[in-house]
DNA sequence: TATCACCAAGTTGCCTGACAAGTTGATTGT
DNA sequence: ACAATCAACTTGTCAGGCAACTTGGTGATA
């Protein structure tokens, strides 16, 4: 079985050195918002590539909004606030207090989008979670997981925001964090059933919550959720 | 005087287009987690653009992590929760629900870090604070709008989380949505001592909630201020 | 029949060279 | 002093080529 782990790393490619140099040079200052890079000519002679290699560097900057460039005048750092990424750096999900940290960051996330759903839910929005927390118990009852219905429950429950910006910062902490928590409730089957329960009762408070439109209520529960969604993943990696 | 609103918008780089549109295709699940993209030439024909475009439009995407390419074998769509960027897409800063959506989502993240850091600051860290605070009163006292030591203010309080995923977050929200405000402030002439006297009595709300470990007090002083903050702008953009 | 070695075809990674489109600054003419 | 022109430069795109690698098929051997 060929599993990413096993293949020999091949280092990433020229360009996307050069980009991180480069992209590194503007986060220490070295090149400020406004400056004008050196020539596409001029960093290809600089690192010893290839000038469509410069290109294709500049060219991921550019996506990322840190750099912008005109035709025939040069390429030039973008003015402060013109990024349009923020990059979630997480060396790998084996260090405790990294983990620790970036729960946080979902835990305030989260727990601010259950009370906003809390405060703005339609019908239509708490049978949709409704919906998604019975298929969850259906997959409970089933000895699975559940992982695609958690998806779908805590989807349900960012759409009742009504705010976009919370749904696609969800969606993305969902697919970085809550995966890798999901994996790891699925890849310790012996103990899934009864933490699988807990999580569960813990759905069931976050809906109760917001069913009540309760929104104090369904930040504490959201909260309480992912704190011991953080103490169970500490039983997961210990098994 | 040639200000970046009045070029003339050449719209994006072919790369570009090709990279959204490729991007757009992963998004609406047309191209799966695992699939095998075209060929660069089959894209460079589907799209009648030269290969090296493909190369940077896909370039793009790697560097986004949503695609992984093998040389050889060609490239394919990421797993799920490989990509490490989060794209806070924002047309403008015109449309009011968009503003408050977004500031929303500030509220969660900011209030969040403002809690932790009541729970985690150091005499060092409350010191750092107390020192931007300090010197926004002193610009507030030039008659200037203090935008420098409003980033530094902020920027103190999330230190005091001793959270990097907290800080990255909130530096790229301060880029994009802070800076929004500030610069609104800075543009109001006029009203902008009365109201810059306001921000820097909810800044002192907030240090005083730091300095005594009230971590609920911090939250709710966090939350008023952007609260106001979202107020203030509906201010500045009648004048 | 199964396994291994070899090879051709295809694909990504990188390079060279060329030209189009646009910018900038210097020069010239009014 | 101002406007027009032009040369030099820079980014944007293309064409072509070769290196490095992958994949699948074929033939030889045990």
């Amino acid at each position: 079985m060929v599993s990413p782990s096993n293949l020999i790393d091949r280092g990433p490619s020229l360009a996307e050195v050069v980009a991180r140099r480069l992209s590194e040079d503007i986060a220490a200052g070295r090149l400020k918002p406004g400056e004008k890079l050196p020539t596409e000519q001029q960093i290809a002679e600089t690192f010893g590539v290839s000038r469509p290699i410069v290109r294709e560097a500049v060219g991921r900057l550019k996506h990322d909004g840190l750099v912008v460039s005109r035709q025939g005048a040069g390429a030039f750092v973008a003015e402060s606030g013109q990024a349009s990424v923020f990059r979630l750096q997480v060396a790998d999900f084996t260090d405790r207090d990294e983990i620790h940290g970036i729960i946080e960051l979902l835990m305030a996330v989260e727990s601010g989008a259950t009370e906003l759903a809390a405060m703005r839910r339609t019908d239509e929005d708490l049978a949709m979670i409704q919906t998604q927390l019975d298929a969850m118990q259906t997959s409970i009852d089933r000895g699975d997981p559940g992982v695609d219905e958690d998806v779908a429950f805590h989807r349900a429950i960012v759409e009742a925001t009504k705010n976009p910006f919370f749904r696609d910062l969800s969606d993305f902490l969902d697919r970085r964090v809550r995966a890798f928590i999901r994996a790891a409730r699925s890849n310790t089957a012996r103990r899934q059933g009864s933490l699988t329960r807990s999580v569960q009762e813990e759905h069931q408070a976050i809906f109760d919550a917001i069913r009540d439109k309760d929104a104090p209520r369904a930040r504490l529960a959201a909260e309480t959720h992912l704190r011991n969604a953080a103490d169970r993943l500490a039983v997961y990696q210990l098994s």
